[in-house]
DNA sequence: GGCATGATGATCACTTGC
DNA sequence: GCAAGTGATCATCATGCC
């Protein structure tokens, strides 16, 4: 089929293709070297405390490299944890958003026992500093928390207004800390007020409330998610969930857009990961949506609690592809790659718009898998339309329009229903156009790894926010690397590969990526291995001592056992391909492991 | 031997009707 | 609230043709 010329991949010659979407730039193009602010704003949202970032950046220089800068916080941050040599009177306080300098002056006025007078004298010292009004953050509320805020304020207007009670004291210190009014009020209504609650306790039922919002943001019952006044900012790792009997099963959502997909509402631009999910390197983890009962849970549990992102990537392309998506990447400052993908079928492929009948309804079409409909089925839908001309009886529209979905089919002539080409799903999956092809690849064996591979435009959303992190270039271990849809991503986010480690057991998906890499000129360095289980802990630390260590661990193990379609083995995350899973995790262990050894050295 | 073709349900989420 | 119906799903395997 022919396709729409201002295709970004319809070019027949692979190099115009690559340069194409090689010189587009993002619709909202990040800096090539982040700003500090920029930085700063990334590195709170990946969870870091703003306290830690100051002062690595403070530590090293606004421009200094950004994995410096992590791995300053980190080293920060385990300090904290262990709470080995830093007084935790001063992680309390700068906690809760002090400055260390004046929180170090006020210990040694007051003495580190007396936490009241302490807190006291950085809230006067707040005060005296000129009013920094706060603009309120993408936090959510449930609508029950707006309708208390709004009594609050009916029913005690004359204590806020007035500027001598407690409680507006309490408001006004709150607020000079950074919190947003909305905040401070909201601790204030549930904890109340007088002498048995201090600005101390506030400010902790703030940082609770935040923590609590850590998991499922989506799915969580407001009325289940009220924060615990006692709960510590960082929490102890958790050992993954034996069941998932003790929790409520992660369901998924509707619509399934996850944090939000460009040109739909409800973008989220603020999470909390869980504390160990929280260093380096980034991972992002790919499998089905639709797993049996339990699988997600058992997934999220052994990625350190992380809970996936389902997005359906009909809300970003002309085709449906159900994932789920665990990774600890930041989640504001997301930017669709460009060009963006073709949004209907008629807009990606618009000469079927000429053959579409008006009965057919269909705008997007559905999950591309690994097989594909026969010519065959073709001509049977052919012969059952063409005696009725334009009209055919409601029973052979019903039959025509089920083998459509079920197949996904697209109307090429009068009549004529076809099963998509491969160049076509490439187009739809987001790879440039022929980039199966060749590599000793039969169509059979082109079709199956489509079916097989990301959806790059929404990968590439997802991963977009490493862009200003990784001006210089990232390393990627790439497991179950397919046909490459995280490198294609990463490429046409043009953030520079310096080193992808890829594992891939398909020899010609190998050569697939091979290809690839050689055919957009890379600058950097592509190793390829054959079997994740070969891949032991002794070579991946070779390669990370060899390399630098690696930014990225991204991949999505077999779903064969996983997915719907499977009438035979589909048993599940113990079944022969799925199990491959624990390799993942495994694997990107050792690499957390190896990284922060060879930043501590 | 390589490849295309067609037959083979189960599971899950969602909708609908009572 | 519950049961029945509906639709979607990164699949597997045997068979026949070239």
């Amino acid at each position: 089929m022919a396709q729409d010329s201002a295709d970004w991949n319809s070019d027949d010659d692979l190099d115009l293709q690559i340069d194409n979407y090689q010189s587009s730039p993002p619709s909202s193009p990040p800096a090539a070297v982040p700003s500090s602010d920029e930085l700063f704003a990334t590195l709170v949202d990946m969870g870091f405390s703003p306290e830690n970032i100051a002062r690595a950046i403070d530590e090293y220089g606004p421009n200094a490299d950004t994995v410096v800068i992590i791995d300053a916080i980190s080293k920060y941050t385990v300090t904290c944890e262990a709470s080995s040599s830093k007084s935790k009177t001063i992680d309390h306080f700068l906690a809760m958003g002090f400055e260390e300098e004046k929180v170090i002056k006020a210990i040694h006025e007051h003495g580190e026992d007396n936490i009241e007078e302490i807190a006291n004298a950085l809230i006067s010292s707040a005060a005296e500093v000129s009013p920094k009004i706060k603009e309120e953050e993408d936090i959510e509320w449930s609508e029950s928390d707006d309708e208390k805020y709004a009594n609050f304020l009916s029913s005690d207007d004359e204590k806020v207004s007035d500027s001598s009670s407690e409680n507006g004291n309490q408001l006004r210190s709150l607020m000079n800390m950074g919190f947003s009014e909305l905040e401070a009020s909201l601790a204030i209504e549930r904890c109340g007020t007088g002498e048995d609650v201090s600005i101390a306790d506030l400010a902790d039922f703030i940082c609770a409330a935040q923590i609590a919002r850590e998991f499922d943001e989506f799915h969580a019952d407001p009325e289940e998610q009220k924060p615990n006044v006692k709960k510590r900012r960082i929490e102890p790792r958790r050992e993954p969930r034996s069941s998932a009997a003790d929790d409520e099963p992660l369901r998924l959502p509707n619509p399934m857009i996850g944090f939000g997909v460009p040109n739909e509402p409800g973008l989220i631009t603020q999470r909390s990961l869980p504390a160990m999910a929280r260093m380096p390197p980034f991972f992002y983890y790919e499998n089905v949506a639709l797993a049996p009962k339990g699988v997600w849970d058992t997934i999220s549990s052994h990625l350190y609690d992380v809970p996936p992102e389902f997005v359906d990537s009909k809300y970003i392309c002309a085709a449906a592809r159900k994932r789920g998506y665990v990774h600890n990447l930041p989640i504001s400052g997301r930017y669709q790659v460009q060009p963006p993908p073709k949004y209907t079928i008629s807009e990606a492929f618009p000469l079927t718009k000429k053959w579409w009948p008006e009965w057919d309804k269909r705008t997007k079409l559905n999950c591309i898998l690994t097989v594909n409909a026969s010519a065959q089925l073709t001509n049977r839908i052919r012969l059952a339309l063409e005696p009725y001309g334009g009209e055919p009886p409601e029973s052979k529209k019903k039959y025509v329009i089920e083998q459509c979905k079920k197949w996904n089919l697209v109307w090429v002539g009068k009549n004529k229903a076809a099963p998509l080409e491969p160049d076509e799903m490439e187009t739809l999956l987001g790879f440039p156009k022929n980039h199966t092809r060749g590599g000793g690849m039969s169509r059979t064996e082109r079709l199956k790894s489509l079916g097989n591979s990301f959806q790059v435009d929404t990968v590439a959303y997802h991963l977009s926010v490493l862009k200003p992190l990784f001006p210089y270039g990232i390393n990627v271990l790439s497991l179950f690397t397919g046909i490459g849809g995280g490198e294609v991503a990463l490429h046409r986010l043009q953030i520079p590969m310096k080193t992808v480690v890829s594992v891939e057991i398909s020899a010609v998906n190998r050569n697939i990526l091979k290809d690839f890499w050689e055919q957009t000129n890379q600058k950097g360095t592509l190793i390829e291995f054959a079997d994740v289980q070969d891949l032991s802990n002794e070579k991946i630390v070779e390669l990370m001592k060899q390399f630098g260590g690696f930014d990225l661990v991204i991949g999505g193990s077999p779903c064969n056992n996983l997915a719907g379609g499977n009438r035979v083995s589909r048993s599940g995350l113990e079944g022969d391909q799925s199990c491959l899973f624990y390799e993942y995790c495994r694997i990107l262990d050792v690499v957390r492991e190896t990284t922060k050894t060879m930043r501590r050295s």
